[in-house]
DNA sequence: TTCATTATTAACTTATTGGTAAAATAAAAG
DNA sequence: CTTTTATTTTACCAATAAGTTAATAATGAA
């Protein structure tokens, strides 16, 4: 049982927000506060609690106390079972496409059709 | 400019969904046609479809022709997008947790309270 | 031409997401 | 106690996502 099925499907919903994945950026500088955290974006303070909410569902941050601050810290093993995920596919992007293969994939993404016949109907306008 | 926020957005999007992840597992064993993709789920064609166009828009699968079939094939650049985004954040996972932070960490997930005050109010419970 | 196969599109439903403004809560400070 | 600061919760809305069934399209075969 790889990494967990759940577990990869909230953490690649949580990275699939631009937003999202700024604050983690941000948070490999350090432990930053909520309101901090807010400044470079032009959303409502709620709007960053939920960002972080979903952060934090999926494991990618963790969160303290500090008086009525939050601060919020990176927690990056979710990113390593990404890594771990995608590593699998490695051999399918360093594949430097050679040989018959590479040469069919490059001259004709789409074959050109074998015994490519008539072609009855006009194709509709969309 | 790293690899473009949209893409990676689109990209993450494509992977935060098990039956894609499923699709693209089953692509490294070889280009399929729609109909053989669809076949190990518990949807109908048209969900699969969808899928697929998901996965297209994303860049993650190409598609050729072949008669009425329209077979699918991986197309990983974008999972190696994802790889380098990713592996900006190796050194948080990595970071072998040692010497007083690992320990602070480790036993107070949440740190004591720096300066703890009385906490005059009950927390209600949730 | 007609039929069978393969896949997509259309129309629709329901659930989730991402945002807002306003109210509530928690803790510190006056 | 009252006020200020920091953050979350609630209630709401619009847009998107994921699925369905029925209809349409494209191709090959009879």
């Amino acid at each position: 049982m790889p990494p967990d099925n759940d577990r990869l499907t909230a953490t690649f919903s949580a990275l699939a927000d631009p937003t999202r994945r700024a604050i983690l950026a941000r948070l490999t500088l350090g432990e930053t506060a909520v309101g901090k955290l807010a400044e470079p974006f032009d959303m409502s303070l709620p709007a960053i609690s939920k960002h972080l909410k979903v952060l934090e569902r999926a494991g990618l941050i963790a969160r303290g106390h500090d008086a009525q601050r939050r601060p919020c810290r990176l927690a990056a093993e979710p990113l390593h079972e990404v890594s771990d995920w995608v590593a699998t596919y490695r051999r399918f992007w360093e594949q430097r496409l050679d040989g018959l293969e590479a040469y069919l994939r490059e001259t004709q993404a789409t074959p050109p059709a074998r015994t490519r016949k008539k072609r009855t109907n006009a194709r509709k306008s969309r």
